[in-house]
DNA sequence: GGCTTATGGTCCAGGCCTGATCCATTGTGG
DNA sequence: CCACAATGGATCAGGCCTGGACCATAAGCC
């Protein structure tokens, strides 16, 4: 690194990483892929549910139709959705494919089970983002009233997807757990918000996937749903970043013992 | 709102605008022009700094050459940008173009000044962000020891944003205080945290720009810098937070009064 | 002075993406 | 039974984007 003593701070290299890290992660295809995968896999698209029509989904993804159709085309030879014509036909969401992980062609794209410079990096933007999400939703709730009317729809959401959670199958678990996750990050009533949570949870999902999930975590985590649940809808703030982060500092072990 | 009575809960609405959202925010030349500008604006690139060669920062970026030198080129028609041909030569950082509002047409793209509720959507947004970015960093701090030799370079680039601000005239103001918010957050070591704060960022500067500065605001900002920076940089974090909430609130009444 | 080299400047064939149009299928309702 | 409406399915012209090759310019080196 040899500095040029130029007139201005020669500006760190991290701060042109951010700058011209790439502009696009893929194509199109790739992208809207990628997007409806991980609706299926953070549970916002449930079993049994229908996509919206082919031309409004395309629209409000922002892309043609004909590239939205060939994402459809190959979740639904991937088997995580079903297509039928005609009318009250649609696109619909089928109950998660089991992996056959065949050993030799392994079906997804992550095959680095993530650097441990990666998995800390995450853990952080985790940390900071669940922390304050969590936050946000309780101050929104104090400052709201408990009770108020406007929570009634999202409270009975947020109950509904914890119970879920502790009703799931294995192989359903993680959904429901991310859906109860963004179910509170909801409450803080900031898009922004949810698309950064929907995002970090993705990524730590796809860190997840490498190693096996016990029995005994799951145990633990309902716990603390509840605790954070409960937490949250008093308006509590200190208390449900305290659970919070105690939620997360298990899985944050669970990676870095695991990875790395 | 017509609530089907059918087996799994039916997705609240806000969930699915989170899975649905657009994949990409324009076309690749569009997105190229945004991420340089952003860059500028944030003081990311300083007058009289070279850019990398093109071939290079194409490459980065994920872009082919003609779509960047497209880009390159309008921004070197704004003013921000100049090229020089031949060895040694290459794309330059301008000192930023004044403004010329010729009040007929307005050369940015806001028109709309933000709705209220996209306002508080930032808002709550970049809290949580800025927010566990300064906890974050003094937490480096703390765990490497307020000495560590891993930490002079940063610790230096730090001040040195923090005596620019203090100096800076009043059309860079801006830009040197993202640059020092952004150089602490890399103090946490989380790129991708970097680059939220970066983009949450950029969002309240485009905000910003539709109202006025405010001489004694600078004042109290450079006041709160250095409360912030110093409890960072000794590895307290919850003064650290402290102070920077504070800061955070002085802008947020800001847009809260100016605009909605 | 001429060669070398590192850069920006220009052009082009081919591919991906778009938007539009039309077809095929299948419930619903008269 | 037939027309309608709402969907997925298919095709095509045109545009944007890419990757590559080549040109032009300017500074250093021999």
């Amino acid at each position: 690194m040899t500095t040029d003593p130029a007139a201005p701070p020669p500006t760190e290299a991290a701060v042109l990483d951010v700058a011209f890290r790439p502009i696009r992660s893929g194509n199109a295809f790739e992208e809207c892929v990628e997007r409806l995968l991980s609706a299926l896999k953070l549970g916002l698209l449930q079993p049994g549910q229908r996509l919206p029509p082919e031309r409004e989904l395309a629209d409000k993804l922002g892309t043609s139709r004909a590239t939205l159709r060939e994402a459809l085309h190959s979740l639904v030879q991937a088997g995580w959705l079903a297509s039928r014509r005609g009318r009250y036909g649609g696109t619909f969401v089928l109950e998660p494919p089991v992996r056959r992980t065949t050993g030799k062609a392994r079906a997804g794209r992550r095959e680095r089970p993530g650097t441990a410079l990666e998995v800390e990096d995450v853990l952080v933007l985790r940390r900071v983002v669940e922390l304050g999400a969590v936050e946000a939703a309780a101050m929104a709730v104090r400052v709201a009233g408990p009770s108020a009317v406007e929570l009634v729809s999202r409270r009975a959401t947020i109950l509904s997807a914890l119970e879920l959670c502790k009703a799931a199958e294995h192989s359903m678990y993680r959904a429901c757990d991310s859906r109860l996750h963004l179910a509170i990050t909801e409450l803080a009533g900031s898009p922004s918000l949810s698309v950064a949570a929907a995002d970090v949870r993705m990524r730590v999902n796809d860190l997840l996937d490498a190693i096996p999930l016990l029995e005994r975590n799951i145990g633990h985590s309902n716990l603390q749903h509840d605790r954070i649940v409960r937490a949250v809808l008093a308006g509590r703030v200190a208390p449900a970043r305290t659970a919070m982060d105690e939620h997360l500092a298990g899985t944050a072990a669970l990676l870095r013992a695991f990875l790395s």
